[in-house]
DNA sequence: ACAGTCTTTTCTGCCATGCGGAACGCGCCC
DNA sequence: GGGCGCGTTCCGCATGGCAGAAAAGACTGT
């Protein structure tokens, strides 16, 4: 993005950056546009229908606006394929290991994407939902990313809640920068429960999660999960740094 | 493109519709961005800084603006490169036949341009003008392309031209298409004629051409050129149809 | 399954503010 | 010096944003 115009266009920035943010964090409601751009909703809809006509959206069965045609593709899957590359190995050791299923996901914007599932062998388990995003702060991985937020980019996501759960949201950040992992005890469904851990230096923002059923959550348990996790993260990591110094990938380090 | 919506806002879509441009035909200078759009040049350029700011365009050292990088790969390019492989060996027989140099063209907006040209033997010859553009309503490519377009769209560039040099195009159009090739006597260049046909059914329209020196046009010759384009533009299309069914490229057909 | 209620989306009209045209200045080229 | 193209600024008015109504969809209770 390059410098503010010196007479810029209020309305075609507005229809921009909505296409722009489409691209970015994939489909969006009409009324959740609305509120980003800080227009009514009327307007926001009208903006969507003019970038609907030009095939820089498209509307989906469920009324959501998708990113249309004339859209790139989006930075991070390339970023995302390098690291889901780098982090499937510890991934599926970590799942072997702990037997439960892990994820790998990416911030884009106020939601968390999954990059990657590694499942593991229960017959009851947290499935593949690789593609799908979360609310960043309902998600374990998504507050384990969320800890590391500056102030700035934190308060513009918690404006966007009510006073009361942004701040619970809030205090719940603290505990986790306090403790090093964060945890998901059915906010995003129920009967599923996830600890999340940041993978530290990760370009862009990145977290893995150990998810399992309610029932096989345990108090007893969770420092092992904890340092299994934030163990894996860091191999995860090195691997990370190894590749962009163009090391060969070491298999297990 | 969808339905033109209720309510346009022509600020709005005359921004969404200068980026589709910009993908779909390339680098544009302010005044052709002006003159496509109908627009004075303070406001196309108000437009294009608008693009700019939010990464839908980019400005050349030339000061032309290009794609930016939030749009997608246009169709078109991996077409002319697609286009160009598929009709060079058959413009080399052409031109070993006939003893004048061809081209190979594509529309841009009001132009056409230049994708490939294989030159005669002859020391006076037409060089090549691979990447260069002409005026589509003076080329004799350029003509037998436009002769195939919709009414609209012939409107909007007719529209952009003086009244009595609108009405000589629509006229020459007219004989294009009665005779189904297309002449440009000099109306390019002093001293050069060229002769276009259209390649029915490429992608995105194409035409192909032969170019002399005037001195070495002959009315008695036409026909036999007339004959030759429209036999070599069919064993483009046939070629690329073949291409797009998967099929090993025939060297000869 | 159906009715009622609430939420979201879509449509429409009005008016004030943001957008476009015109004028001007600057830089480059012949 | 003149012509051309690009970029900036000012001002009037027409278009874009808001508000409200209507339509559509989701949710809840019986």
């Amino acid at each position: 993005m390059r410098n503010a115009p010196t007479y810029p266009l209020s309305s075609v920035d507005a229809a921009l950056l909505l296409a722009a943010l489409l691209r970015q964090e994939g489909p969006t409601r009409l009324t959740d546009a609305a509120a980003r751009l800080g227009v009514a909703p009327s307007t926001a809809h009208r903006l969507l229908a003019a970038l609907v006509h030009r095939d820089f959206a498209v509307q989906l069965p469920d009324r959501r606006y998708a990113p249309g045609p004339v859209l790139g593709e989006p930075v991070a899957p390339v970023a995302s394929s390098h690291l889901r590359d780098a982090a499937l190995p510890h991934l599926r050791r970590l799942v072997a290991e702990q037997g439960e299923s892990a994820h790998l996901v990416v911030p884009a914007g106020g939601v968390t994407r999954f990059v990657a599932t590694v499942e593991c062998d229960a017959v009851l388990r947290v499935g593949d939902r690789t593609g799908r995003t979360l609310p960043a702060h309902r998600s374990a991985a998504g507050k384990a990313l969320l800890a590391g937020w500056d102030t700035d980019a934190l308060a513009a996501l918690l404006g966007q809640l009510d006073p009361a759960e942004a701040e619970r949201v809030h205090r719940d950040l603290r505990g986790v920068r306090r403790r090093g992992f964060a945890l998901n005890d059915q906010a995003t469904e129920v009967g599923l429960t996830a600890v999340g851990v940041p993978v530290p230096g990760a370009p862009g923002g990145a977290a893995i999660s150990l998810a399992m059923p309610r029932v096989r959550f345990s108090r007893d348990r969770l420092p092992g999960w904890v340092t299994a996790l934030t163990s894996t993260a860091a191999a995860v990591a090195a691997d990370l740094t190894d590749e962009s110094r163009g090391r060969p990938r070491s298999p297990g380090s």
